[in-house]
Formats: structure tokens, sequence, C-alpha cells
DNA sequence: TCTAAACTCTCTAGTAAGGGGAAGGTAAAG
DNA sequence: CTTTACCTTCCCCTTACTAGAGAGTTTAGA
């Protein structure tokens, strides 16, 4: 199967396929006439699992584990929940602190009149010499 | 003041506040001789301003916009405003995505057992054709 | 069969926002 | 006067691709 193929079966764009070629991720047979490659039922579900993974925010990195995981038929499924787990904790890190951040700038915004006058709240916590944290 | 206390000050690093006189953001008086750069209260200010509007989450392109905003005393607290709360939009819909993403990972960490065995319906998920989304 | 469109390839450069470290000049302290 | 602690520029590295140039290949239609 080509590239252009193989990209919307897995729901890739064919440079983000190419790039996974080249980083060794997801890699093809490539024919050594033409330099095409070509990709298998089995590198396309590689692909499909891998862009699964990054849509549900993994790494690149974090990918190739998953996806050795995911290749060996002797894996025990515990490492693969602590990874998960601890991407659940990422997330949930990042949560907290983009609330934290809303909340601040919500408080801000609403302090802030909003019409033609210069003096303003917002650009006054920015300045201020006390950090937003 | 020289660099490294001008970081200190601003609660930046050396390296960020000289990529912020490269870019353009802040530029402090640089000796010809020695090529030191040397801050003004009104650069430190400044260096200040940008780092709480970073901690917040605004790009550099947006501090430059509240920098020339901070320092215009003809501005309109209207302005940012509204950029202020375009921001809060952006930090909810990353909100909303991130919550979507934790909930399907909690979901399928729940649904995995965790033991030696290989099947791990994580992974099964992530294999699957229909996408995750 | 010829040609033109629609692919494919590699390669370079760019993105955001700096971080790391080398090579070399300068300032401050002892 | 020397050592140490700064400072400078310069270039490469990071993440996960994307854009585009220039050139080769495949395929569909006349």
């Amino acid at each position: 199967m080509n590239i252009s193929k193989a990209a919307t079966q897995a729901g890739l764009t064919v440079k983000t396929v190419r790039y996974y070629d080249t980083i060794g991720m997801v890699c093809p047979y490539q024919n050594p006439q033409t330099g095409y490659r070509d990709y298998s039922e089995r590198d396309i579900a590689k692909l499909q699992f891998v862009g699964s993974a990054r849509r549900f925010n993994f790494s690149i990195k974090e990918c190739r584990e998953l996806l050795s995981l995911y290749e060996d038929e002797n894996r025990s499924s515990e490492t693969v929940k602590a990874l998960t787990l601890q991407k659940i904790s990422d997330i949930e890190d990042r949560l907290t602190e983009l609330t934290r951040l809303r909340d601040k700038l919500a408080h801000l915004a609403s302090a802030c009149h909003g019409d033609s006058r210069p003096d303003c709240p917002i650009l006054d916590a920015f300045s201020s010499k006390t950090p937003p944290s």
C-alpha cells in the first residue's frame, strides 16, 4: 500500500507517516529501485495504534514504549496500566494548573471595566513585583 | 544592572532575558566597548511584566501586544480585557479537551486488570479501527 | 504511445521558547 | 596580578511535526 493510502487508513497525514519512518517508529518496506514506501497491514495497524496513542496525549517517546508493549506477546498489562496512570496524573496536574490560571485571569477580567479609559487592573497585576502564582 | 541581577529581579533565567533581547522584546542599553547589557529600572519592570504574562500562559506574540499596551499611556483597557477574555476562552477549550482525555484514559485504566497477563483493554483500544475521539 | 496529472522521493528550513555548552573577553575580589 | 566569576556570541538540541523546492515515478486518458 502506498503512503497516501496508509496515511488515510491511519487518520494521519502523509508527512506525519513519513516522519514516523524517519524516526524509526513505523518503518515499511522500501523499494530499492524507486524509493517508494510500501505499507503492510501490520504497518497500518501500527500507524493506527500510534495515532490513537498520540491523540491520547502520549508523547512520541511514550508511544514507542507502548508500541513495543503492543508488539510484545509476552507483555504484562501491568506496565501499560502504570504508563496510563502516570499519563492521567500528568493530565491532572496540567488541569489543576490551567484551572488556576483561568480563575486568576477571570478574576482580573472581572475587575477591569474594559472601556476607553487607560487604567487597567490586568496590566497592574502583570507589572506588580509579586509573582502571579 | 547586569544581566544576572536583572534576571533574578524578574524571576527569569539569564538565557531567557538574553532571548527577550534578541527577539526585540526587552532591549537594554548595550555597552559598545564590552558588549555587556545594562538593564535600567524600566527594563526590569518590562521583564517582570513579560514574566508575569508568560506565567499566565500568554504567548510571546501576545506578550508583545500586552507590553505595547502597558507602555502606551493612551491605551484603552478595552483591548487588554478583550485579549484576556480570549485567553480565558483558549484555556477553557484546553481544559475541556484535557478533561475528556483524562476521563477516557481513566475509563480504560479501570478496565485493565494491570497484572502479569498479556491481555490489555488499553492497548486494544489504541489498536481499534475507531478513533478515540 | 505519449503526455500530463498525480503521485512519490529526499532535503532544507521553519515553528515556540528557550536550554546546553564551547570559546573567548571582562570585572571584581583577594 | 591572578583567580574566579561574570559576560559575550555562536551553534546545536529539544517536540512533533509542516511547508516547500526540485526531481523521479506511476497512472489515466487521448
